[in-house]
DNA sequence: ACACTTAGTGTAGTTTTTACACATATGAAC
DNA sequence: GTTCATATGTGTAAAAACTACACTAAGTGT
């Protein structure tokens, strides 16, 4: 055994879930890889959104950081789920001999603490001042850089518990919502169907759901009446919580 | 602000939960502090036992070996609940110009990745090979070094959360245990009263609960029957967890 | 006016939860 | 060996939650 401490790079990384068209989407950033010898650019990778963390800040401060960076977006859920640190992390690209333009020292490990973070993708993302950042469905993701797959996989696993226990479905939605769609986040998150009238049952007990007196517009079937979150009433009533053990 | 990449010394540190006296308790360990100028050593405080990640291992078993090093246990629960690096973190420490024992520089911040482990209390703690291991039960620890207290607090809401989802009570007692020293594990961890009849009705569900031909000895009282967590069925049935949500 | 589409609603059977009290088996003391 | 002290082990009734299931209502487009 080697015994030299591990004295390395650290980061945060980003898992940032999006829900549209009935899909869950995860927010990924466009790398180029160049080869070594000749440097011309060899292909793009997609890579999660990540950074280092600053002396001064939190690990929070830094996903928070990283998040606005990318989608100009603040006030924001996010929740730190697990840090990473395979020794074979850079294997990959060490073995393919290409070079990695961000700037980071190939040969040195990295441990990366895991976000994930979901934001309501009718949120327009104003800026991204680092990159090209593309949604892309969770079902069409490919082979990403690094370790990120099972980042992913694991902020997956991890966004399925915390929504069976907390309403947390909200966030993917924009402000005002119907109950169809919400219903929707949660099949699309969990992977189930969900009876319509047990969902509406359910969920019609908690306080923190607020209906509205507005009504959808410009559909053209019966228009769904209009809802809202309110985490205050959440914060006041966490006894009851949203549960959806299978 | 600084802007120079957090490049720092990582570590794990355990909170490792044992169960006695119907209390829980943290292992605990003495550190050293000396006056900067005369050497002489000033007292003696409390950390939670931690170790640095080598090069060629996961930060898992970075944990089981910090584990095993202070309590000769292997096969152990633990997990991973989550990351620490709070910026003043040795604060308290440089301000009173203490030296710290350990070889860490005190200028350095430290990343601790947290994870929480629950021992037996019956499996004797073999070996500690490094300073003094001393179980500390949960109402009386008083201040920490570092952030440990912070540490403690969250690895307990963590454990309690997961307590109430999945069947890891089990690994707080030795092999065979009675319904009512479980039901004492799930009263003292979650902090609230249970009633015997429906806490029994509600295990006795559960198919990885195994009741034995076999009864306490040695008790001024009628004498219980024991039981055995069956981990083989359990993963067969995951399905039906054990979900003590209040 | 008609067709199309999604919204919205109720019930009966089953399971789970909750609150609650007394007889029983053992070791200890006498 | 009788009695005492102590923790074990058990059932029921009422309320709440869960499951499965099908039709009418309210809009838009033609």
């Amino acid at each position: 055994m080697a015994n030299r401490i591990l004295n390395d790079y650290i980061s945060v990384d980003c898992v940032i879930f999006g829900y549209n068209d009935n899909e869950l989407q995860v927010l990924l950033v466009e790398r180029t890889l160049s080869n070594e010898s000749t440097k011309e650019i060899e292909f793009t990778d997609l890579t999660l959104t990540g950074n280092h963390i600053y002396e001064d800040e939190t690990i929070e401060d830094a996903a928070y950081r990283v998040l606005f960076d990318r989608t100009g977006l603040d006030n924001v859920y996010l929740e730190q789920f697990k840090a990473f640190a395979h020794p074979d992390r850079l294997k990959k690209d060490k073995d393919r001999k290409w070079l990695i333009h961000d700037g980071r020292d190939p040969d040195k490990r990295i441990i990366s603490i895991g976000f994930f973070s979901l934001i309501s993708t009718r949120d327009i993302i104003v800026e991204s001042k680092c990159g090209i950042a593309k949604w892309i469905p969770l079902s069409e993701i490919g082979e990403l850089a690094f370790d990120h797959n099972q980042i992913v996989d694991e902020a997956l696993k991890a966004l399925r518990n915390k929504i069976k226990h907390e309403p947390i479905g909200f966030e993917l939605l924009p402000e005002k919502f119907t109950l169809t769609e919400l219903q929707n986040v949660y099949e699309v998150v969990l992977g189930t169907e969900l009876d319509k009238r047990n969902f509406r049952k359910k969920i019609g007990r908690m306080k923190y759901l607020i209906p509205l007196d507005e009504k959808q517009k410009g559909v053209a079937h019966k228009p769904a009446r209009l809802y809202m979150f309110s985490r205050d009433v959440y914060e006041k009533t966490k006894k009851e919580m949203f549960d959806f053990t299978v």
